[in-house]
RNA sequence: GCACCCAUAGCUCAGCUGGAUAGAGCGUUGCCCUCCGAAGGCAAAGGUCGCACGUUCGAAUCGUGCUGGGUGCGCCA
């Protein structure tokens, strides 16, 4: 094994149990009491769900009792038996069907604590992507206008959900793909010259088809400043291109702008326009013809939706079918030119060949019947070598005062990212936006986001790591060494109450919670842990208040306060840890 | 018609890639506190995990078939 991994698993106490175990079950092998070569992959150590249990619980005996041919609870007695010799092991007793329940010895709670001190922020960090490339495709808005608050959650799940892998060992590429090539950016150009109009006193002819929204003006202007009046009473074959490039130029300028004050930051922002003219396009449709997946054919109208337009009509078509589709899926459209499916086909190839070992794709919900055809392009063109996962983001319901909340400060009938982080700002805007699952949607409410209290996580979690702060502070000010090295001098041997250890044992799951949420691809986890972690540290303080035994700082007696600050202060950091793969600065002190 | 997502306490949601008596917050009920260890605390009640079969020692979790809601379904991205 190498020394990495053996390095984290003395830092994951389940990772460190697991290998206990499964060396029991080893040396069990090697007397003979166990079958040698018992596959030990489905061998667990988990938390259990009643503490009442113990520390960690492991399903050994019943996963090997039917390859072994033996009973579970023989395998489980003489399974505890062996760990029982282990000094990192208190008591070893079988429950139930068969499970083996785990009580550690304190020593190693201590042990977590030090780690964490140790560490700092990186306790926790994993080794489990193995330098692996992976590349996080999210946003992906079109340049055509701000961002709006549909955008802003993939933002922050891609981000978040960056931050975790890079947390957990891989390489991670952030990229945005800019949809710059289709009819859209025309429509913006004409949009756009009608701004160009307006800005050189001319009436402006917002058709209908044209975007009204009031955010072109200034780009009207920028025209007006560059071009003058040179471009007025021209024909659009003259300006067109130009006016598109600036006014998308103009748009992604906005887009990089609004990403920034919610604290995302792109490695490579991609362009579909750039793709066109350069052969790419037509070189990753070559590659998929080379294998037979292209062909020319009529697809069937789709049953019980047929449009009123429908004629039957040969197109060029990939066989995504081959690849797990159900329908095969046109590339290219009646008058020559591609689809949008192609040019994402050539941008997928693109991303293969630059050597990532695993793609993500973060969607709108609305793109559901993307996926398959996506995966199907990505297994075809990489040989089935790189796994694309795509994560479908669903909708964020606004609220204020109890209403939807649909007004937007411009003139638009959207509300952009900016009016939500204007008024949440970022660090509760990303909180919030990760207290879901990202495929179900979500309420947003203004009013509760910032209230100041139990019932807002954002707030729960903050407060939780001022009050460690603070104690931390009144420490210093009692004249107690709160600095790591001290309290990584203290003796802990007395910090054995059971509350105290319900708060270790919740510290000490962190690695295990990362790689979870890791092997997932799900952010959201790392919020709700953060939830429950604070809970569990609220419960405590809450407990001083009763026994004053339990408080974390012990009036004259520096050497049992300093223990107790180890563990308000491990709670701290690893509350640090987690609200910065979330993209959330931890507060100081509430305000 | 087909595909994908969702369905868990009155409400909003977690649930560890199959584990033990299914959890949390809000709300409800009862008790406590008004102390800057402050922006409340403790406890209780509350569940056929949408339904039905199946796989398994064991299912909210996996499979099949339904029900209900959402999204989408050839020249829009």
């Amino acid at each position: 094994m190498p020394g990495q991994q053996r390095k984290r698993d003395q830092m994951n106490l389940f990772a460190e149990i697991r290998l206990a175990v499964t060396e029991a079950l080893a040396a069990l092998a090697e007397e003979g009491a166990l079958p040698k070569g018992l596959d030990l992959t489905a061998v667990s150590v988990e938390p259990p769900r009643d503490p009442a249990h113990g520390d960690m619980a492991t399903n050994a005996a019943m996963v090997l009792a039917k390859p072994a041919g033996l009973a579970p609870r023989a395998i489980a007695e003489a399974l505890a038996a062996r760990l029982m010799a282990d000094p990192r092991i208190a008591v070893a007793d079988v429950a139930g069907p068969g499970f083996l329940n785990l009580r550690l010895a304190p020593a190693l709670w201590h042990g977590v604590l030090r780690s964490v001190l140790q560490s700092g922020t990186d306790f926790g960090r994993s080794e489990l992507g193995a330098g692996q490339k992976v590349n996080v495709e999210f946003v992906s808005a079109n340049p055509t206008g701000p961002m709006h608050v549909g955008h802003v959650r993939g933002a922050v799940v891609g981000d978040a959900l960056s931050n975790l892998l890079a947390f957990a060992g891989w390489n991670v590429t952030r990229e945005y793909y800019i949809n710059d090539g289709g009819a859209q950016v025309n429509v913006l150009a004409r949009s756009a010259y009608e701004r160009y109009r307006e800005a050189n006193g001319l009436e402006p002819a917002i058709v209908e088809g044209l975007y009204p929204g009031d955010y072109l003006i200034p780009v009207g202007e920028a025209l007006k400043k560059k071009y003058g009046t040179s471009l007025l009473d021209q024909p659009e074959e003259v300006w067109l291109a130009d006016i598109r490039d600036f006014a998308t130029g103009m748009m992604m300028d906005e887009i990089r702008a609004d990403l920034k004050q919610l604290g995302v930051t792109m490695d490579v922002y991609s362009s579909e326009k750039a793709l066109y003219g350069t052969g790419e396009i037509e070189a990753a449709i070559q590659t998929l013809r080379g294998m037979d997946l292209i062909y020319e054919g009529v697809l069937e109208p789709p049953k019980g939706k047929e449009p009123d337009d429908w004629e039957p009509r040969v197109q060029t078509l990939f066989r995504s079918t081959a690849h797990g589709d159900d329908v095969d899926r046109p590339v290219m459209k009646s008058d020559g030119s591609w689809t949008y499916f192609a040019p994402d086909i050539a941008y997928h190839y693109n991303k293969v060949r630059r050597g990532f070992d695993a793609l993500i794709d973060i969607f709108g919900a609305d793109h559901g019947g993307y996926v398959k055809r996506m995966k199907a392009a990505v297994s075809a063109l990489s040989g089935g070598r790189v796994p694309l996962d795509i994560k479908l983001i669903q909708l964020v319901k606004l609220w204020k005062g109890g209403e939807p909340f649909k007004m937007s400060k411009r003139a638009g009938t959207f509300v952009t990212l900016r009016d939500v982080v204007d008024q949440a700002g970022a660090d509760v805007t990303r909180f919030i936006m990760l207290t879901r699952k990202n495929d179900v949607a979500l309420d947003f409410d203004f009013d509760k986001v910032l209230e100041q209290s139990k019932d807002n996580p954002v707030f729960y979690v903050q407060y939780a790591n001022a009050r460690v702060n603070s104690i931390l502070r009144k420490a210093r000010d009692a004249g107690i060494a709160c600095d790591d090295p001290s309290l990584l001098a203290a003796d802990l041997t007395g910090v054995t109450h059971e509350a105290e250890l319900a708060m270790m044992r919740k510290i000490a799951e962190w690695p295990r919670l990362v790689e979870i949420a890791a092997r997932g691809n799900e952010p959201h986890r790392i919020a709700f842990y953060l939830y429950e972690l604070a809970s569990e540290f609220h419960g405590l303080w809450n407990r001083g208040n009763d026994e004053p035994a339990l408080r974390f700082i012990q009036e004259g007696n520096a050497a049992t306060s300093a223990a107790k600050i180890t563990l308000a202060r491990a709670t701290g950091v690893v509350i640090a840890a987690g609200l910065g793969i979330l993209g959330v600065t931890p507060v100081e002190e509430m305000r």
